[in-house]
DNA sequence: GACCTTGTGGGGGAATCCCCCACAAACCCG
DNA sequence: CGGGTTTGTGGGGGATTCCCCCACAAGGTC
């Protein structure tokens, strides 16, 4: 398996180099500090994977995926980043990612993270796809930081508005008055401290309210 | 690190010993053969993880979850099964499990598991983890392959949407009219094909656009 | 030149948001 | 048990936004 590796820290590439061919059947072609030289890299070896930090100097790491993936479909791309949200792990396998990693996970992970997408599965980083199942699974009761928790009668309102749908609809849906559902994202608004209407739509998103089907 | 293994195959249970203390600071203070003993041997022995297969004579596994959960919370639970639905999986942390493992995975994937469990994480094996993260990015990489293209214009007030603006705020930060900023939000919406301005909010929040300085 | 797109706006009515407020049921706590 | 708090249900009223119309200038395309 050929790899080019892209990171701007000279020490980091060399660790994950060293990290790398200890795996065996690895083989890393070549490495790039910034996001200008990738292209050329790929375009020179065709490697099977690459291996990307998203802070690079030049281009950042979605922007060299896109550019990548546009040209060379074929080549897996696996993102690296220290820490990282599931909007933007979402981006990144939104604009042809493979896999995400974050960097402090084991080396076996890599080593998974690897086989996974040089065979064309995608693989994102247990960290974060367990945040994934947990915002699948359970959006209100974790979440992030010191999360208030909402009724059960605000979270079917979220549900409803991360649907996209107007206060109208949701209270049609759910036989109460459109007072009653203002009052329910008001008084959410107010625990989440959130300031607008908008808001409160992107918090049902980026909580996942918008996958359930039942709360 | 204590663990209770439960498992109706005594071949199991002994491969999954030995493979557990293989790991290192792993103890595995009881074994059960039936769903009935689980409880027994949680509340004598208090463990921080239970292993637990989800097929069992006397009791499945999910239905001791539900009650080892509500007596012992502490205790984190990891379901192991053959085969499984992702809403098999849903059902089994709805019900308070902290992890679910599919048999056939490698054995440092139990491993991760167990430590992840332990520490108070969510873990769901690779597999099952991969086929959720398909199901969530599906609806947004297949948006993106017909993306259509907005103007420069609408994507600036697309970031400013993202990020929970409102009208007269985004006009203000744009300076613009209000009627014009909603100009744009009308255009951008019939090209999108979307109905509400929440879809809108939702739309530009799954494209990333919240995580834009400039367009 | 005719046509289309883009950016900029207005008018007007419907819908909404955002403050107040009210009240019953349930729930918690001393 | 009795009193405060939370939750669910609503109203009034003004400010704001939404959603249809429409208009016009600047730029590109045919």
């Amino acid at each position: 398996m050929q790899v080019v590796l892209a990171d701007d820290h000279t020490l980091v590439r060399a660790g994950f180099r060293r990290l790398l061919e200890a795996f065996g059947g690895v083989e890393v072609v070549a490495e790039a500090d910034n996001g200008l030289q990738v292209l050329d890299l790929v375009a020179l070896h065709r490697p099977d994977v690459l291996i990307l930090d998203v802070s690079m100097p030049g281009k950042n790491g979605l922007e060299v995926t896109a550019e990548v993936k546009e040209v060379y479909p074929e080549v897996s791309v696996l993102i690296c980043s220290m820490h990282a949200t599931l909007q933007y792990v979402k981006h990144a396998l939104s604009v042809g990612a493979s896999g995400f990693m974050v960097k402090d996970c084991a080396p076996g992970e890599l080593q998974m993270a690897l086989n996974a997408v040089a065979s064309g599965q995608t693989y994102v980083s247990q960290r974060l796809s367990g945040q994934m199942v947990d915002a699948m699974m359970r959006p209100a009761t974790r979440a992030e930081g010191g999360e208030a928790a909402l009724t059960p009668r605000q979270r079917e309102v979220m549900v409803h508005l991360a649907r996209g749908e107007t206060t109208k609809q949701i209270a049609a849906a759910m036989n109460i008055s459109v007072k009653t559902v203002e009052t329910h994202r008001a008084r959410m608004m107010e625990t989440l401290g959130l300031r607008t209407g908008a808001q409160l739509v992107r918090f049902a998103i980026q909580h996942g309210y918008d996958r359930l089907e039942s709360v």
